[in-house]
Parts: structure tokens; sequence; C-alpha cells
DNA sequence: AAGGCGGGGCA
DNA sequence: TGCCCAGCCTT
């Protein structure tokens, strides 16, 4: 038996009862395929539900108030696919009420790209076009031992090409609602229970305990960025004070100033504010300055540190102190070296 | 090609 | 608490 015979059997006797299952009414799978692209069905039910009740036409929906649509879409996130939703409901009316019936056609409303129109084509139209969703990607990469990374255009090219020969051309809304409905509540991204899989002996993943490596996908390690609001203090007799930082995070041991950490730049009147820096300095009159306007950016891998410089002048000594000197021979970072190097040259 | 868009589930 | 999820639109 073929994987897409074996997924249907699956499907037939594993499959939840979904009330879009149980219509082809294009309208109705439309609605619900929106409501579900980056949502799980659990949250998404209850809005396919109200949304059929006050919006039973796509006349209904092109004709609401858009403060409606957005109310009834209230709390299930990324609006533009409310706002898409309502638009595209008015390109239909534009159109004679005509709903599209094909994938090119579907394209081209609002909000719909290519798994959606590929979801109401074949669902709603029985059009021999496969979905590449989410599951489809975990689905396929594991039982074919496919480690090219999902969202590159390769992969991409490559998932498309094998979800298209898989898909049963007999019956390609079964198969289609098959293998998603497998990445959905077998093949699921974390911990999946590969005991009850019907595709142990085949799947390449399993066989050779990938599993947990597939989908590969690509960081784009998308960088935080981080402003540091490093506090230089100068007690009369030119000590300083120096923080260890712990042990878990970056720098991991390293010396530094201490420093308040923000979410942008700040004024003087705000780092004075500050409950740190009030602790820090303690009973002292101070003067104080920011010594580089323009941040210095200290870029690493995942982080991107934006770093301030206040130069805090005492008016008496502080606790816990040290000397220039002793605070140079202290391991610190580069970017803590670089600004010690420049700010201290020649003592 | 990359960034932004939101919630919930889960370690 | 922070990470992960993976469709579509915009720039």
């Amino acid at each position: 038996m073929n994987f897409s015979q074996q997924l249907i059997d699956w499907y037939t006797v594993n499959k939840r009862s979904l009330p879009w299952r149980d219509t082809k009414n294009p309208y109705f799978i439309w609605l619900s395929e929106v409501i579900l692209q980056q949502t799980r069905v659990q949250q998404g039910l209850p809005y396919y539900k109200s949304f059929v009740k006050k919006f039973p036409s796509v006349e209904n929906l092109a004709h609401a108030p858009q403060d409606e649509v957005l109310k009834l879409w209230q709390g299930l996130g990324y609006y533009s696919r409310a706002r898409n939703l309502q638009t595209a409901a008015m390109q239909i009316v534009d159109n004679n009420s005509k709903f599209p019936d094909n994938y090119k056609d579907l394209l081209q409303l609002k909000g719909v790209g290519e798994y959606t129109a590929a979801a109401i084509a074949s669902f709603a139209f029985g059009e021999s076009v496969a979905v590449v969703d989410g599951n489809v990607y975990r689905v396929l990469s594991r039982i074919y031992g496919i480690a090219t990374p999902i969202n590159v255009p390769a992969g991409v090219k490559e998932f498309k090409s094998l979800a298209g020969k898989l898909l049963d051309q007999h019956d390609p809304a079964t198969y289609n609602q098959a293998i998603m409905e497998f990445g959905a509540i077998q093949c699921v991204p974390k911990s999946p229970d590969c005991s009850v899989c019907p595709f142990q002996s085949n799947c390449i993943a399993y066989q050779e305990q990938r599993v947990k490596e597939l989908p590969v996908k690509l960081k784009k390690t998308k960088v935080k960025n981080l402003f540091h609001h490093y506090l230089v203090i100068q007690t009369p007799s030119k000590k300083t004070v120096l923080h260890q930082r712990d042990n878990s995070s970056i720098w991991a041991g390293l010396f530094e100033f201490p420093y308040i950490e923000a979410q942008g730049a700040l004024l003087p009147q705000e780092i004075i504010e500050e409950k740190f820096f009030k602790e820090l300095v303690g009973e002292s009159r101070f003067r104080e300055s920011v010594y580089n306007q323009q941040p210095i950016i200290h870029k690493l891998s995942h982080r991107k540190v934006h770093a301030y410089f206040w130069i805090i002048e005492l008016d008496q000594e502080l606790n816990d102190t040290l000397s220039i000197e002793d605070a140079r021979a202290k391991p610190v970072h580069v970017l803590m070296e670089r600004f010690m190097k420049e700010f201290w040259q020649g003592k």
C-alpha cells in the first residue's frame, strides 16, 4: 500500500470531527482556513462558529462594518487577517458574488496565499493541488528524511515538488486533510509518540533516530537589542566601581561598570532617578555627564548592545571601590576594554 | 529576501 | 520565563 493510501486510512480512523469538514461551501471553508492560519484548531473553533453565525454568507461579511468584523476577531491575533478577509469578501461581491472556484483565481483574493488557495481549491472544488503548510513540511521531512531547510527557496521547491507527487489524484481533498491532520495530532513538532505511529517502519527519521532534528529550519538569528547605560564612578581619589557579571548570561564572570538596562536612550534625569543609581551612589553628591551621546554599538551573534557611558563624579568616597590600575587588571569584555582604553589613556 | 504581524502551548 | 509555532503582506 502506498504512502497516500496509508495516510488516508489513518485519517479515516483518527480524524477529528470539525464543522468545516462537513461542508463543501467554499465560503465556510475559506473562513475556516483564514482563521486557522497560524492558529490551533482548539483556539480557532469558537471564532469559526461565531463568524458563521454572524456572517452566514460572503455578502453579510462584505457589507458589515469593519468594527464588527474586528470585534468578532478580537483575541485571535494577526488582525490583518480579519481586515484582509473582509477586503476579499468585497472583492468577491464586486465580482457578482461569484466565489473563485480554482487555485489560480483564489490566489487573487486578499489574504489568500498558496497554502490557503490550495486548501480551498481542493476541499471545496476537488482540484488536484497539494497543500504545503507547516504540518506537511514536518511530516514529509521526517518520513522521507529530508534535511533541506524548509525556509529557503530550495527547500520550499523540494517539498512542494514532493507534496505534488504524493497527492492522491482521485481524492486530493481527503489526502490534503489527512496529511495535515496527521501532522497536527500524530507527527507533532515536539516529542511525538512514535510508538503508535503507523509509519514507524518506513519513516526514515524514526529509523535513523533523527525525529528530533527534522524538519530543519534555518534560524534567522533574531538579534536582540540591548541598551546598557554604564555608570562610570569617579571618587575624589580617582577610584571607580566594577561589578562582576553572573555566570548565567553573556560575558559570564567578566567585570564591567555597573549599568542600568533600558529600552533605549535615557535622559540624565532618568538615570539619576533609577533605584539602582541611587543605591550605587548612596549619600554622595555627584555631577553626571554622558561620555558618548551616540552609543557604542557592540555586536554579538545574537545581541546588539547599545552602550552609553555616564561619568559620575562623586564628592566623597564609597565602599567597594578600586583604583584605575586595579580596574585595568580585571578581566573585562571587548566592549569594556575599548572604553577603558580610550577613557583612561595615559593614566 | 527580510521583517512584522499575536496569541497559546510547552519545557 | 522564554522559546517555538510557519502564512501572508509589505518593504
